[in-house]
DNA sequence: CAATTATATTGTAATCATTACAAAGTTATA
DNA sequence: TATAACTTTGTAATGATTACAATATAATTG
């Protein structure tokens, strides 16, 4: 399913950069940020607004067709994965991983809580970077 | 032990404010802010600084005193229990709840990896709110 | 198709948490 | 006491994000 399909499912009018942000998110496991978004995307439409892109990811995230991911304390990055992992950053080379959570906790404390979404952040030195070091 | 004998034990100069900063976040459970330890402090120290808070955070937080929490989009919050817990946002009352997390993942994807830091975010409704909806 | 309305995009200005930095105050040391 | 080191303060700078109004584009109606 491309980008066009998923906006069009998901009732969300499919404008050109739409289609463009979305689908830049869904093939990018890099968990770019806004900036990274834009630079790109520049490239091949040169009127690109930034605010455009907030917006666009905003309305993307609101629909959970992509994840905002706070692992950074600056920048806020997007995951096309929407399934449940967990998030590795390096803070060497600043790359962030994804891993598989396999047990979610099931907490008793959060009985009768609506849990809506669950974050699971790591932070530390990645393999490469430990072998380079 | 008071905050006198953690800032000396850490070998921190346990100037007034330090410990006054450092008490103040140990015996909230409630996840302060910035704003709010300044609010609260600004009673007694009629000349305190919010750089001065915002300083001796960073300090106490790398001398892994308290704990940085990034739940909030918005704000950094601190926390004054530094063993592993996971921690739930109520979108509703804004309230950050505490929990035990059994079974951290032991994850084969991150062998090699130095893991220095975990956080475990939920974010949704919290059962008083469900209740009073 | 033309006119009108709704929506998308853009650019600039505002907001706000955090950091940088220099000056002033305080404590430790010689 | 004098000097150096450190702490605290206040203001200015930074930088990500949001607000907002203007413009452009697309959809709808007559």
């Amino acid at each position: 399913m491309d980008g066009l399909q998923i906006l069009n499912a998901n009732k969300i009018r499919p404008s050109g950069l739409r289609i463009k942000i979305l689908e830049y998110i869904l093939s990018h496991k890099t968990h770019p940020t806004i900036d990274e978004i834009y630079a790109e995307l520049l490239k091949d439409n040169p009127t690109l607004s930034k605010t455009t892109v907030y917006n666009t990811t905003r309305i993307l995230a609101e629909n959970h067709l992509i994840k905002t991911i706070t692992i950074d304390g600056q920048q806020v990055r997007y995951d096309g994965n929407v399934a449940f992992h967990g998030h590795f950053r390096c803070k060497n080379c600043g790359r962030i991983y994804d891993f598989n959570v396999n047990h979610v906790p099931e907490e008793a404390e959060l009985k009768d809580f609506l849990i809506e979404n669950m974050d699971v952040y790591y932070v530390g030195s990645c393999k490469n970077c430990n072998e380079n070091l």
